[in-house]
DNA sequence: AATATGTTTGACCAATTGGTCAGGAACACG
DNA sequence: CGTGTTCCTGACCAATTGGTCAAACATATT
């Protein structure tokens, strides 16, 4: 028999798996720093410690492992905005989805360029995806976002605009990486905790109902 | 004599010049559409009209395309913030400096997304530019914001991190183009104007001083 | 018209790269 | 142990791609 991935569900064999998430983690690496094409298997191939045709008996094209790593990712990319609580205070709840993000870019900014660099390039490889996972789910979250405007619980706003100011603002810190880092002051090595203070700022302004 | 960018400053033939600018736009397209790397030099020449021999007559190499590219854009580029006037009425200037920006997203999403693609691979031809360019600048812009909230025009805010949210969120328009464009409810074709009404409340509600 | 200079291209090359394949090594299991 | 299965690799291939070059073509100048 040939590659494992090809047949119906065998259990797994310990190998199989520590191989498949050694090269999904290289892979990730690489497609993450370089994009899809400036990825070659080979390197993809030495991160992981594997030789080239092996990565090839795993996987059986350079485009599986990307569409393997994106699908495999967006869970955990989306579960912050799924955790958005129709019972929670509006105005906590949101700024503890922008806390979320923003640490989900320090945690996983390699995560966080792969998406980037895939929707950058218009993203033929997540037409799909788009449509039928994340738009659901953004309908969704919008229209409790605008069910609190309505009910006056927060200030007036586009929830659309609001949900991609709040991945703009967050993601900014795991993609533009370098550029935030060379043009801050020298003192301050790590942005993150001053742009956590910013963002919860600059939400609260925004989101706060203005005392009559 | 060869390559016309060889020697010193002859005065350019109109040959020259419309060949050149041929090829700069069609390098713009491909380049920001595809990376550096995805970018081929036959997709620029067939995207610019001219055979692949003709492109390397007038560029040396491809990353000389794309080095010409980013140096020629950088002032284009970075003119709305030098604009940013220490005389004018600081949330008036803020806010035109938001709409101004916003506007180059709309006008020039190939140039935002090529620097997008830059900066997202690390900007490894990019470093100098970085340094010496725009952080003088920055530097520049920060402090005269810094001056608006220590006068008490404006609220406080953290300067650098202002002017982070600022690029953020308006080349988010450009660069994650078909996201915003699929997720946003379908009576909605351009999502520019709604965006500028959202930026501009949000920058009003972040930056008025609360008055006590 | 002759000549020099600038422009264009077909043919070609070497390097890179995604992917194949036949067979060998390691392992599971009776 | 022996045998079937899984795992792994060196050698190889075809396609792509950045770049070269000699020669053809066009254009200005005298």
């Amino acid at each position: 028999m040939n590659s494992p991935r090809a047949q119906a569900r065998k259990p797994e064999t310990r190998i199989q798996k520590r191989n498949h998430e050694a090269i999904l983690e290289a892979a990730l690496d690489v497609f993450s720093a370089r994009g899809f094409r400036g990825a070659t298997v080979d390197q993809i191939a030495q991160a992981a410690g594997l030789s080239k045709p092996n990565l090839l008996y795993y996987f059986p094209t350079k485009e599986a492992m990307h569409t393997a790593l994106l699908t495999g990712l967006l869970d955990t990319w989306l579960a912050p905005l799924r955790k958005l609580d129709p019972k929670g205070e509006p105005i906590t709840e949101i700024l503890d989805y922008v806390r979320r993000k923003l640490e989900m870019s320090r945690q996983m900014p390699r995560e966080s360029r792969l998406f980037a660099n895939e929707i950058l390039q218009g993203g033929p490889r997540l037409d799909g995806v788009l449509e039928q996972e994340l738009k659901p789910l953004v309908d969704e979250k919008a229209k409790l976002i605008q069910d609190w405007v309505d009910g006056g619980r927060i200030a007036q706003v586009h929830p659309y605009h609001l949900i991609f100011s709040i991945w703009s603002l967050t993601q900014h810190y795991a993609d533009f990486d370098v550029q935030v880092r060379t043009l801050l002051p020298k003192g301050e090595t790590d942005p993150f905790p001053e742009a956590e203070r910013y963002l919860v700022t600059l939400f609260t302004r925004m989101l706060k109902l203005a005392e009559d």
